[in-house]
Formats: structure tokens, sequence, C-alpha cells
RNA sequence: GGAGCCUUAGCUCAAUUGGUUAGAGCGCCGCCCUGUCACGGCGGAGGUUGCGGGUUCGACCCCCGUAGGCUCCGCCA
């Protein structure tokens, strides 16, 4: 047996026990008689004391002690000297007098310093194996293992099974773009990595397993983010004979046990709903963040008849006119709104008009062109104050909505409105539209995935070829901003799955060879379904309070999707590409 | 594919308007030190200022190119 206890273990009540502990040393503050190191292992810290006077061979190999050293310490746990205990430590009463000490594998000098932050992520990532040693890394990946467990724990109880499905799998037209895997049996032939388990999951109900779910690895070969990694987890739910209802009220089940078992959180739930108009319409998102106002107003009633031609051509061309306060940011400086102008006409505005109000007066280049009723309907529209700053948008309603949602969202990091904030905003939003128009393919997509139910209600709407108004019985769980989750009702009849794939312009071939399997498996008396997917790393994140998605993983990607600690992806050797069936085209230098 | 910021010792950062030998703290190495916990004291090593080119009497500093990192846009059903 190595030890006898972690090193976090040992309290006042151990005093007089004969231990032995493992760990790496932490830091050596050596009197040149007695020797005081810290043993590090993953629970914590504990002071031991080498005293020459009573174990003088431990003392001498103790003088040649290195940090990261692999120690293994005996000896009987004190009270410290009085005076001398440290409040900072949790096993700062007392300190280990070592007697035996083993030195289980010496260390080269680390790279980086392991007990403080260090900023160079490069170098943290290529020795990620001492990245991890450090106390906030393996705090973070302790509470990842806490809200995986806990949520296995109440799926199960909940009826659930976890079922794995594979991970080679078939490629499909729709969606991010696929990793790939060559196929030996079958030259030529490709598997590729799942965006998500969706098809499976929906077969599986096909299947009458009826409640499935799945800690999911998924794959997207697109660009990296701050939140975004090509490989990542979903907490994946399927299960048949159920309806929106039931699925929110179990995923809030869920968000309630995970929050409660990881930062001991009482979430009140259910979470507010909120319709994907409404959201759009308030907030110009359709993952709005509620812990601050600055909503979207709507001031097509005020400027209806208006002078200024900017506004009343876009009303007159089926347009919007909305304006967000931002309050007490009339100081805002030349800078910072060319910088949000410039935001706005890179997402399809032509302009961003602002009024600021300061010394009782209204700057802005265009408040000339307004008559006094407009200028008093805008001031009880908007509430507007003395140090309040007023941004416009006038175009088509989407345009007008998504500019104005992000320059919210600017402006709130600007005046750091939620700097520190511990709020926790759980929403659902409801009634996504099920279609959306691609000016780029001339095709209609579909907003959530091809297989999501549209609303009972607004089917004739389909029929009639009026797609941008149909909705979905799709539905997003967001959290302060972020989208932990989305899923949907499915659609489970051959017929109605097949007419959307047509709209979505599948040809009756191309559903034959790629969804072939799905729409037989409709034919053989599919269940109704529906499920979810939850971002597990992204949870995770908003639960440790970073704003980065590799601080949640173990051996994570960088922005290149490369692995800088085992330097993949890498060159194979000529023979496997050969039994691949596989040529590589070397770009010129 | 595009944009912004960044790159100086192992780490974190300085370096006056372009000026002569590029500094500090931590870490590292050596010596000293018996109650520290950011231990302390003395001494020491450590730099092609990412790389390439240019301007200049002179470049860490200015210009061009390039590589790498991070963030964002596009992309992510």
């Amino acid at each position: 047996m190595y030890r006898t206890h972690d090193c976090n273990a040992l309290r006042p009540a151990d005093i007089g026990k004969t231990v032995t502990l493992c760990g790496w040393l932490n830091s050596r503050r050596d009197h040149g008689g007695v020797i005081f190191i810290d043993l590090r292992d993953r629970e914590g810290l504990t002071q031991v004391v080498f005293r020459p006077e009573e174990h003088a061979e431990a003392a001498a190999a103790a003088h040649g002690l290195r940090g990261e050293d692999v120690l293994q310490v005996s000896g009987v746990v004190a009270a410290r000297l009085p005076g001398t205990e440290n409040p900072k430590l949790a096993t700062g009463a007392i300190e280990l007098v070592a007697g035996d000490l083993t030195i289980l594998n010496k260390a080269d000098v680390p790279p980086f310093p392991i007990d403080e932050e260090i900023a160079n992520e490069d170098l943290r990532l290529t020795y990620r194996f001492l990245d991890l040693r450090r106390p906030r890394m393996a705090r973070n990946l302790k509470l990842r293992h806490r809200v995986v467990k806990t949520a296995r724990d109440f799926l199960d109880e909940a009826g659930y099974l976890e079922i794995e499905t594979p991970i080679l799998s078939k490629s499909t037209p729709e969606g991010a773009r696929d990793f790939l895997v060559p196929s030996r049996l079958a030259p030529g032939l490709f598997y590729a990595l799942p965006q998500a388990p969706q098809q499976y999951k929906q077969l599986l109900m096909v299947g009458g397993l009826e409640k499935y779910f799945q800690i999911a690895k998924c794959f997207r070969d697109e660009d990296l983010r701050a939140d975004r990694q090509p490989e990542f987890s979903q907490i994946d739910i399927e299960a048949a004979f159920i309806t929106p209802e039931d699925i929110f009220s179990l995923i809030e089940g869920l968000f309630r046990r995970v929050f409660q078992a990881a930062r001991g959180i009482d979430l009140p739930t259910p979470f507010p709903r909120m319709t994907y108009d409404e959201a759009m319409n308030r907030y110009g998102s359709d993952k709005p963040d509620t812990r601050f106002a600055m909503e979207l107003r709507d001031l097509g009633d005020v400027f209806a008849a208006s002078d200024f031609k900017v506004f009343k051509g876009a009303l007159a061309g089926g347009g919007v006119v909305k304006a967000i306060n931002a309050k007490g940011f009339a100081g805002v400086t030349t800078g910072q709104i060319e910088e949000l102008t410039a935001m706005a006409k890179l997402h399809g505005a032509k302009g961003l008009a602002f009024i600021k109000v300061e010394k009782g007066e209204w700057k802005s280049p265009i408040v000339k062109f307004f008559s006094e009723q407009e200028k008093q309907s805008l001031r009880e529209r908007l509430g507007i104050e003395e140090g309040d700053l007023i941004l416009f948008g006038a175009d088509k309603w989407e345009t007008v909505c998504n500019v104005l949602g992000r320059i919210r969202l600017r402006v709130a990091e600007i005046q750091r409105l939620t700097a520190g904030m511990e709020a926790l905003h759980f929403l659902w939003v409801v009634d996504f539209p099920l279609l959306a128009f691609s000016e780029e393919e001339n095709k209609w997509n579909a907003v959530h995935h091809p297989f999501t139910r549209p609303l009972a209600e607004d089917l004739p709407l389909l029929e009639r070829g009026e797609f941008s108004r149909v909705r979905a019985q799709a539905y997003d769980v967001v959290l302060n901003g972020v989208e932990v989750g989305g899923g949907s009702i499915r659609i489970h009849e051959q017929a109605l799955q097949a007419r959307m794939f047509e709209v979505l312009g599948v040809t009756r071939e191309q559903q034959q060879t790629m969804f072939g399997h799905l729409l037989r498996a409709f034919s053989f008396g599919a269940p109704p379904h529906g499920g979810v997917a939850l971002g597990l790393d992204r949870i995770i994140m908003l639960l440790c309070g970073t704003e980065n998605i590799r601080d949640v993983i173990a051996f994570p990607k960088n922005n290149r999707g490369m692995d800088l600690m085992s330097q993949s992806p890498s060159e194979v050797d000529f023979k496997q590409l050969r039994e691949l069936a596989i040529q590589v085209v070397k770009k010129n230098p």
C-alpha cells in the first residue's frame, strides 16, 4: 500500500497517528536545519517537516529534493507549534513529521510554474500533463465528473437507458462538414464521424427502447472558437410517446439536480418560456441574455409618417424601425460609435443612427428630422433620460433584430453590465421557424434539422407552400445568453418525412440513398418521439465560470485543431495510405 | 476565406522620440541559514528581441513580408 491518506485528509483529530502520504513536491523551504515541504496530490496540500535531530537520514535526503519530485513520506501527525498554524490550508493546523522519505521519481525542472496561473496557453497545451496538476484544472475536471455522474444517475432513475451508438457512421449532406474515415475493406468509401447521434437515436425509438440517453462524443469539422472544439460532448436524450412539456420538466429536473450537486445551487423551476418571435423582437437573438434589459423597442407607429426618409423608407419597404436605450452610455467615445457602426454594417445595416442625451440636449445627426410629436413618443417609448444613448435600426425585420441584438450585447460588454454577476437566467425558446430560405443556395433549409416536426396547426401552411410561416415543435434551452441545449419532437411518419425532404430539395433518389433506412424504419410502426441534446462542455464552462472550452477538456485542440502535446494531426506512412487507396495531393510550396 | 490584437531570459513583464553594454521579479545553479508557508541572505548562469528582408551612422522600437498564438466575422442542420 502506497499511502494511508490523501493530502487533504489530515486534521487535528489525527494527531499522533502514524501515516503515509504520496504526492508531488509543491514547494520546499530549506532552513539549513529544519526543512519544510508542501506535498501536493489532487485533493490538496499537507506540510511535511524534516527534523535532523529526530530523523537524520530523511532530513539529509530532503535537502536534495526539487519541485515536482514524486515522494512517499511516512511519519507521525503532529500539531503545529503554537502560532505557526496556516489558516490558508485546510490541513494548516497539523503537519507530518517525516520519519521515512522515499523518492518515487525525480522530476526535471518544469517549463512553467505549477502553483500559479500563467498566460501562455501554447505552453500549457504542449505540457498538458503538467497543466492538469494545477488545482484549477483538477477542480474543473472533478466538477465535470460530478455533472456527468449526476446526469447519469438522474436519467437512470427516470427510466432512461444509456446506449452507445456508432462512432464510425454515415456521411449526410446536411449540417456541418463531416470528419471522414476511409474504409480499408471498401476502398474509396468513407465512414463519417457523427455530428450527433441523431438518426441512431430515432432508430432506437423505432426499435422500441422508449427512453434513451448517452454522453455522446460529437464531431464537426468547422473552424474553432473559444467555446467550440472539433470534438465535443452532448448529453443526448430521446424518448417515445413524449410531449414537449414532458421534455421541459425532465430537463428542468436534470438541471436542478446537476446544479445542486455541482455548485449547491437551488435552481427555480419551471424555466420561463419565450417564443422565437418574442426573443427576436425584444432581444434581437434566439438565445437572449435576459440578465439585463436594454430591450429592443419597435418604433414603426412613431415614424409611420416621418419626414426622416431613412426610417420612412424602411417602413414603406415592409421593414421595421427599432431602437435600444443604452442607459447611462451617452459618454460613448467616437471610437466606440465607429466600432458599433462597423459592426452594424458588417451584419447588413446601412448605418447606425444614434442620439446622445447630454446636458438636457439630444446630440445626434438625425434628430433635426424629427417632429416634436415624434420626439415625445420616443421619450416615452424608450424611457429616455439624461445620460442615455439611443441606437436605431431601420431595415428588414431580420436585419434590424440581428444588428441591434449584437449591438446590445457589445454595449453590455463595454458597460460591464454582467461582470461578476452570479445570476442564472435559464429560459426555453419555443416555436422556432421550421424552415429558412438560403439566398446563397436559393433553397429552403431546415432551421433545426430535417427530422423536426412542424406544429400541427401549421401543417396547412406547409402544404400551401407558405414555408416561412411554418413553426416547428423545436425548443432551445438558454442560460445567460448561451444556448446550452436544443431539441424537437420528430417526424415519425414516412409520408411527412418524405414531404419534408421534398421541401428541402432532396430528390427521391437521394432520399433513398441517404435516408432510406430511416424512411423504411418509419414505415414499420415508428412511435411518436422527440428529444433534446445538451451541450455538456458549455454547461461545465458556465459552472466553472470560464469563457474557454479548453479549460474544461483534459486534452483539447488549439485554434487550428491541433493537439500541441501529441503533435496531431500528423503525416502517416505511405503504406497506410496505400492500404486505404488514398493519394495525398500536396499544395505547392 | 476575412479582420483585430499579440510574439523580448524557462515563466510573467520592462526597456524614454530610433542611441551606444536589452533590465526586473519569479524560477534555475552554488554557498549559508533549525519554525517556514510568496521563508530569508550572499553569489552566479541564462537573450540570434519569432523568422526573413528593408530604411538608417545606428533598429527590441520604423516599413514590407512570413510563421506562430489568441479573439472575432464567415462557417457551426
